[in-house]
DNA sequence: AGATTGAGGGTAAACGTTTACCCTTGCTGC
DNA sequence: GCAGCAAGGGTAAACGTTTACCCTCAATCT
């Protein structure tokens, strides 16, 4: 016969409830939350400081379930990413994570892969769990995004504009100034030809850009020809490059300069460029400024979009540490010229 | 005077409680609970039929709040990642996040910054949540780790091994077997003197491939001096690999291979290189095999690393979808081989 | 025919919070 | 000398689940 020997150490020690603080501390349990929640004019100091011992000797914290149960809200933030690959959503998901755990908030993360069921699956989700807000990194039209926007939780929508409501919260940069930008740029150096390779148009962000580009470079004299304007159906940023550039240099038209609305779609485009060994490639230009531009693409110009203060804005929105008609957090973009080949 | 308008179509429909749904159906709660939960034997298929149908009907679905309180166990997956701008970390977390929610399971992620202290807060707050379950990318030593080991709450560890405990769950490639990988690629090609450059040695991983590569070229009756072997201070491994290649070049020794601990290193290494017009620069190896290699750095031959599937892995560790022997999960690697510069 | 069993389903306790409400005590103002 | 008030603190309800326990009824066994 076997002897169940108990654990040496007891291998689990029951996380300590608000009920165990208030025995130790001689008090009720009303107290020690009132203590804790800082309820004023409830508390003489030598109780406070009774509570706050026992809090620290038993390393209590306060179970997330009771408190969310109670108070009808969680401390969960969902940001809905539409791609996590993409190294820009990273980075703005890296910076909103530590914007909101300094304002004791949790970030989960969710990759919608673009699909609108798959964004309602986790809206119902985060719905279940109370989130407190949800931050969209590139949303789609979907029924449960209608049916949440008006409703109590906020929906703050980061670089690609509410489908449904323009007006909506959002964070992000002036994709027309910045289409503008790249365009002055350009004609100030001489260019009056480029192509345009695009993403799909779906993106509020992307189209801002494109059309601020071709309205640009109709208003200095020198429209983009249709045939120069491309947006490959390929699902990567990164394929729709290579491919543009493949149908650029195969029907032979001439340009002298290569716009991307992406990082990517530029590393794509470079890649062709590359292996066919142009001589003199022309000016690449790109947005975003992926971080590792200087490093692996010294050969791209591109609109630097402060993506690490983006995460500091969504949390200013979900806090509501700004007043009601600032809710439009429009950041500072700047185009960086890179030259070398 | 203001009159106050009542919104014209109820802006937030309470969310359906398991009452709402009992009292629809025409049975009682704990009925409902039962259906939902698959607990044979306490329905008739009528009653199941209309329990579905009210939960359909309100859209229900079960409040996490309740269910955690309940049952001392959410649906939360912790991840938390010592760099979430590091894209290899951004791979890892998103393939994750797709397994996990397959299981139903929920993933937080947070970026602990390779700081214990940071870690450890992360700790507390995970275990407040009742998280189900802990993964960490990149572990670092700290005191609530060490409390943690042997809880009920599983502890995974992805890529670098559990620093207190070498046999914990285990995530990740046979980083000694790729680095003899490397170092026998490179031989073949008659490589004698190459430099390696390491990142901080604090990590399991990069200590194994260090150790496999040095023991292999000495093996191969060529050991690499001590001069060749560098790992600067720098926090970055694109610094890392800059300021290395400034060291290397400037103090003249000769090498005729650049081997690094990571793919970083090597952009750094590399941008150093190319500014300094080198007319044909040596063969370089990295690890992570970046997905962006193909298109940015096809001068890089790389340890291909299958991070696309350790979020499956780590998911069937945590649902226990396997055996109890199986805890270390070695996946396969690959060197990729590039050359074009 | 009485005992046993299993299916089907209801009751209520418990999980950890917060907070409305109540009670006591000592002080202020008249 | 007492009404009123503020400070300090306790009691208990409520939030949404799950599940142990109990009850009833019909079928099967002996």
């Amino acid at each position: 016969m076997t002897m169940r020997r108990t654990a040496l150490k007891p291998p689990d020690a029951q996380q300590a409830s608000i009920a165990n603080v208030a025995e130790r501390a001689g008090v009720s349990i009303a107290t020690v939350s009132r203590v804790l929640n800082g309820v004023a004019n409830k508390a003489s100091p030598e109780t406070v400081a009774k509570v706050r011992q026992a809090v620290a000797e038993l390393d209590y914290r306060p179970s997330s379930a009771g408190k969310s149960l109670r108070q009808k809200q969680s401390r969960l933030v969902a940001v809905l990413a539409a791609n996590l690959a993409n190294p820009t959503m990273a980075a703005i998901a890296a910076s909103t994570e530590v914007a909101l755990r300094k304002q004791g908030l949790v970030m989960v993360l969710c990759d919608t892969h673009d699909d609108p069921d798959l964004q309602d699956e986790y809206l119902r989700e985060m719905r279940a769990q109370q989130a407190r807000a949800i931050v969209f990194l590139g949303a789609v039209a979907s029924p449960m995004l209608d049916m949440m926007r008006g409703g109590s939780t906020p929906l703050i929508f980061v670089n690609r504009r509410d489908p449904g409501d323009p007006d909506g919260d959002f964070v992000g940069i002036d994709n027309a100034q910045a289409g503008r930008d790249v365009a002055a740029h350009a004609l100030e150096r001489g260019v009056r030809r480029p192509a345009l390779i695009h993403a799909p148009l779906a993106s509020s962000a992307t189209r801002a850009r494109v059309v601020a580009i071709t309205e640009s470079f109709a208003a200095a004299g020198c429209p983009i020809p249709p045939s120069l304007i491309l947006g490959p159906p390929e699902r990567e940023h990164l394929a729709i490059g290579y491919a543009a550039a493949g149908m650029l240099l195969q029907n032979g038209d001439q340009f002298d300069a290569l716009i991307c609305t992406g990082d990517l779609i530029a590393f794509g485009v470079h890649r062709f460029i590359e292996e066919t060994a142009d001589p003199a490639p022309p000016p690449i230009y790109g947005f975003d400024d992926n971080p590792l531009n200087d490093w692996v693409a010294p050969w791209l110009s591109s609109v630097l979009i402060p993506y690490s203060t983006f995460g500091q804005a969504v949390a200013e929105l979900i806090t509501g540490d700004l007043v009601g008609t600032d809710r439009q957090r429009v950041l500072p973009h700047r185009l960086i010229e890179r030259r070398r080949s």
